[in-house]
DNA sequence: CTGAAAGCGCTTACAG
DNA sequence: CTGAAAGCGCTTACAG
């Protein structure tokens, strides 16, 4: 029976009316506790007019399964923690969602969690996910020093997705190779002109130590190690503008400047428009991850990709098989990104008026509106 | 006793090794099940001495409180569960990151859940939080219809943030006042100078239609009834593109458009410049929300700010102050939006040239950047 | 200040 | 195919 609408509104956390327990149920399907669990759980071995009758008790009671008391009974939570670090980098969206499709796809619940500035804070949410007694976790970034994973890693299976982790027992990464990324990015820049190219870095993180290093390999591999500048920056669009500020001032600028990430190349694009400059008619820009944001008609940022979804796909499916006692498998995976051309990247304005057009290498993708140069 | 490290890798779900319980300290401390739970939930009638003899112990065991087995003997959980929409839309960062730093500071715990284009995942999700047994719903967005949205908050009281719910029993609304809002992009478009005012508009919701209805009111105050123009857009880039393309072809093209959100304005900056236009040279582009993507220096798109921060907050102090037994309150709230001038709007281009200049009206806030008009 | 006991709502062998 | 019983890890009156 519904609560009356009309009763006294209660106070209090004390629930309005008591739910309805599976005892309640057996009662009025006339039936054992242990057969309603089975029949709920579907549970093969029970008469189907039974579990008719149960399920249709369940049904008129407004019966809602309590998670905690079932997660006690049955030792297992089947549900996946999923570690938020930073919800305002575009990527976030992209990779929770696929995680959550996956997760769902396989039979297991997620609850997300996120962390903020604050480092304290971060542990806190992760300790709560093991309160939960979530059964592994998926953590789309963090920032915990060696010693505090491996003490979180002891107690579930985690997969940190972006950067790679190695060497911390249970604990496997799913990342894009940034090398390689980096190296798409300075291959198609050269392949356009360019050789004056700058790289607005991202700091001491490991995914930024990558993205450099790729570029650092790549200048060299072109034979321009002499044109190699590192300008410090951040992931943020802040950090893009200072850089890109910086080394617009210096004398014998650079025409082309890859970005660490597409956040930070937003502020590039200011910084460039700042000094009364053109995109990509005096500077090229391009960036990393291939976020929407990217993607939008106002801003046609060229921008290396990562297979978003399928890291959070592969991720979830490593996880949840990790689960199902499949063999682990390797602690790094590393999928390999693509070059998506747009409207910030052309050959550099004052050499080979008549030289490449935008270079279209191996791996290469156009996309998001007419690549309309105004050079 | 921590787990040998060198132990052979187990497989499934199974945990390594049993966690302790509070039995475990119990023995270990020498006291009871009991004193133990006291002591670590923090009741104050317990020895100093044995207090610490208990935490001691829990610390050397590693103890971590199983939150399921808490729920289930406690009759309650003390988390409130948080129900995001839209996971892309900038301004879900700023809501939740505000909502949780309060349900902190007030002791409870949080855990989000995220919907999708999915209606059925949508209360799938809900459901999962009331099976957690959570004790409160926050709601950034939904899109649930009425008889659903009661089906839930009789089992726990809800707060939507966004739009303004009312009728519903348990179910208050926390907001900015859309038409409120829309009236303070009009003013300022009207105090540059502008007539020909156009609305891009984000469909059926209750949010787009209150932004509608204050477009429209404001027009009239002002006199500019004959100008009205509401264009069919959506609250994603590609509907302010595709609003921005059409109105922009008609005769007598509008001077400023004022836009349903911060993402459609994007594509309406867009669809300016492949019309070979400038903002706000030839068209005023005002968005609405305030979200951070719209300071971005990149863009410096002029908007209509929610207080996300204050929304949130408060949001989540309303809810667990409910839970506390604090009297309902009214049912919803609405705060008061502000203008933020910054570099897409201006006055328009062949009319008053020696015109007022940026109004800055009451409530008006300049940021991001120097104001720097094209004009 | 401390302990024994009951109970929360489920699941899961174990017997029929 | 079905039921009685034990147990999961906590909390909370209720007695000392």
């Amino acid at each position: 029976m519904p609560p009356a609408a009309t009763a006294p509104a209660p106070r209090g956390p004390t629930p309005k009316t008591p739910r309805p327990t599976i005892r309640d149920i057996a009662a009025r399907a006339g039936v054992s506790k242990s057969l309603v669990s089975l029949a709920l759980g579907g549970a093969p071995r029970v008469a189907p007019g039974t579990r008719q009758a149960i399920l249709d008790a369940a049904e008129e009671l407004g019966y809602r399964r309590n998670a905690a008391a079932q997660a006690l009974g049955a030792h297992r939570t089947r549900t996946i923690g999923v570690f938020v670090l930073d919800l305002h980098n575009p990527i976030t969206a992209d990779l929770l969602q696929a995680v959550q499709a996956e997760a769902r796809r396989r039979d297991y619940r997620t609850i997300v969690v996120v962390g903020d500035e604050d480092a304290a804070a971060e542990r806190a949410e992760l300790e709560k996910l093991l309160e939960f007694r979530v059964e592994g976790i998926i953590a789309l970034g963090h920032r915990l020093p060696d010693g505090a994973r491996e003490a979180f890693t002891a107690d579930c299976p985690a997969v940190v997705i972006g950067s790679q982790q190695e060497g911390v027992p249970h604990l496997v990464s799913m990342s894009n190779d940034d090398v390689a990324g980096a190296s798409l990015a300075v291959d198609h820049l050269v392949a356009l002109g360019h050789e004056r190219i700058a790289h607005i870095d991202g700091g001491s993180s490991a995914v930024a130590r990558d993205r450099r290093r790729g570029y650092r390999a790549a200048m060299r591999r072109h034979g321009l190690a002499e044109h190699i500048t590192v300008v410090k920056g951040s992931f943020t669009d802040e950090g893009g503008y200072r850089g890109a500020s910086q080394v617009l001032a210096g004398s014998d600028p650079p025409t082309a400047l890859f970005v660490v990430n597409d956040l930070a190349a937003l502020g590039v694009l200011a910084a460039v428009a700042d000094r009364g400059l053109a995109v990509p008619g005096d500077v090229s820009v391009i960036g990393y991850d291939g976020t929407r944001m990217a993607g939008l008609r106002a801003l046609g940022l060229t921008t290396v990709a990562q297979p978003l979804d399928e890291l959070g796909t592969r991720a979830a499916a490593l996880l949840c098989g990790r689960l199902e006692g499949e063999p682990p498998g390797s602690p790094v995976t590393r999928l390999t990104p693509t070059l998506v051309v747009r409207r910030t990247t052309a050959p550099p304005a004052s050499r080979h008026p008549g030289g490449p057009g935008p270079g279209r290498g191996r791996g290469v993708t156009t996309s998001g509106g007419t690549a309309r140069l105004k050079a």
